[in-house]
RNA sequence: GCGAAAUUGGUGAAGUGGUUAACACGGCAGAUUGUGGCUCUGUUAUGCAAGGGUUCGACUCCCUUAUUUCGCCCCA
């Protein structure tokens, strides 16, 4: 037999109740904010993510799936949504679109080779926004309520924002040097992990598991002392600004993000429910204001966020077990040839009347029928008996109540449907 | 990439180097000659992740591979 590759995965059954509930939800939202769709492809070159993301972060370096194509083109599948947006804004000129900003919205499978656990798989589902090309921390606050509406509107209530700011590039200079500065003297007292990270990337420490709780990390250095007064001044407004929106939030100094392009404000939905482990984070996102231009496009301030569906689903099962599942209107009971034929029109008719019913197709009992009807949470059953038919009549039965009503033949449509 | 533990029917699972792999749920059929969800009866794995090895004989021991889970790393 043959198994699924490493990492992936398959949605059916009430999963794809979920995954599609998730979607849908988020489409609505996003297009309530006024977001357009966008779809880009799932394999970029490969110059793309080595140049956004980062070549030194963890991402690129060590997690993407790359292959030679049969033009001996180098190709990447993409580890995440934002560079395939800018490239494609980039590309096609959108920053001369009169309607500006740009905000986008997208819903893909993304790829990273990783280790799998619980709620983290080589293949996922990423939702998420982008808007390009307004710096006001308005937009800010608009990504982040966005995000944490949509969890609200999910039905998970629990949810905190993480909110930090790396500032502008100065003041991450700044930091930067007065952290390793710091750091330096208690280098060989940090896990071997920071000691790594304090070459390639020492903000990354800040948010190390292993030396979060030791003394050399409770007295560094916060970054929020080392914005500029114009970075600081718009983080005070994006937080002013979530106060307005109701958006319950928490500022987290050790918030600092593992893609390269991030500055000023970086967040994250952390949700509050056990068992989720490394997965707690649902949402996360941030300002990046250099990468359009990094990748050759002019300087475009810009701001977004991505959710990981398949987190999302494991929330939501935790939550809302018992709402999201399916559920039909109506089953329809036939026996012999002459009831299956009745069935067959009747069920093709609710259908068209927008019914959702159902009939059997495996030749059951009328015993297992009632059964099946009972197991796919019919409301209404049909029940067709030839003798009946024969008079023009239909029993239609209330699976709630077990009452029974005589109707005719020809109003049975009308019947079924002022009683959904 | 590193470390550890798992993998038996549709599901939850028990089990022993040796004829027919418990038990429960679920499914199907019947008792109930066409109105169920209770009860009772029958039935439901050409097989114990895959491949190889040890053995007279392995689901049970060994090796390899695959997948899953947990921790690290990282991240949504």
């Amino acid at each position: 037999m043959i198994s699924k590759p490493k990492g992936t995965y398959d949605i059916y059954g009430s999963d794809g109740k979920y995954y599609n509930y998730i979607n849908a939800v988020f489409q609505n939202v996003a297009e309530l904010y006024n977001y357009e769709y966008i779809r880009t492809p799932i394999f970029e070159d490969s110059a793309l993510f080595h140049r956004s993301v980062g070549e030194t972060s963890d991402i690129v370096s060590k997690e993407t799936y790359d292959f030679k194509d049969r033009g001996d083109r180098d190709i990447t599948l993409r580890p995440e949504g934002t560079a395939g947006v800018v490239r494609s804004f980039i590309e096609n000129k959108m920053y001369g679109d009169t309607n500006q900003p740009k905000k986008f919205y997208y819903s893909g499978t993304m790829y990273r080779y990783e280790r799998p656990q619980a709620g983290r798989y080589r293949e996922f589902t990423q939702i998420g926004v982008e808007a390009l090309g307004s710096d006001s921390p308005l937009m800010d606050a608009e990504v982040i309520s966005l995000a944490y509406r949509l969890m609200e509107e999910m039905g998970i209530e629990n949810v905190t924002v993480k909110i930090n700011s790396l500032g502008d590039k100065e003041s991450r200079d700044n930091y930067r040097e007065a952290l390793v500065k710091y750091l330096e003297p208690h280098i060989n007292d940090l896990c071997s992990d920071c000691q790594n990270r304090f070459k390639t990337n020492p903000l990354r420490i800040l948010d190390c598991k292993v030396d979060q709780d030791t003394e050399i990390l409770k007295n560094v250095p916060k970054i929020l002392d080392y914005l500029n007064p114009d970075s600081k001044k718009r983080f005070e407004k994006v937080l002013e600004y979530l106060n307005y929106l109701d958006v319950d939030y928490e500022v987290d100094a050790n918030i600092v993000r593992g893609l390269d392009y991030y500055n000023h404000t970086v967040f994250e939905l952390v949700a509050d429910i056990e068992d989720l482990g490394n997965a707690s984070t649902i949402a996360a996102g941030g300002r990046y204001n250099s990468l359009v231009s990094t990748l050759d496009g002019p300087e475009t301030p810009c701001v977004g966020f991505a959710s990981g569906v398949d987190r999302l689903m494991i929330v939501l099962k935790k939550l809302r077990a018992e709402e999201i599942k399916n559920a039909i209107d109506v089953y329809v009971l036939a026996v012999n040839e002459e009831e299956k034929i009745t069935a067959l029109k009747l069920v093709q008719d609710l259908r068209w009347s927008e019914v959702k019913c159902e009939m059997d197709t495996l030749d059951r009992s009328l015993k297992a029928q009632f059964k099946q009807a009972d197991r796919l949470g019919a409301r209404l059953l049909i029940l067709l008996n030839s003798e009946e038919l024969q008079k023009g009549i239909i029993t239609v039965k209330d699976n709630l109540t077990h009452e029974e009503t005589k109707v005719d033949e020809s109003e049975i449509l009308d019947y079924i449907i002022s009683n959904m």
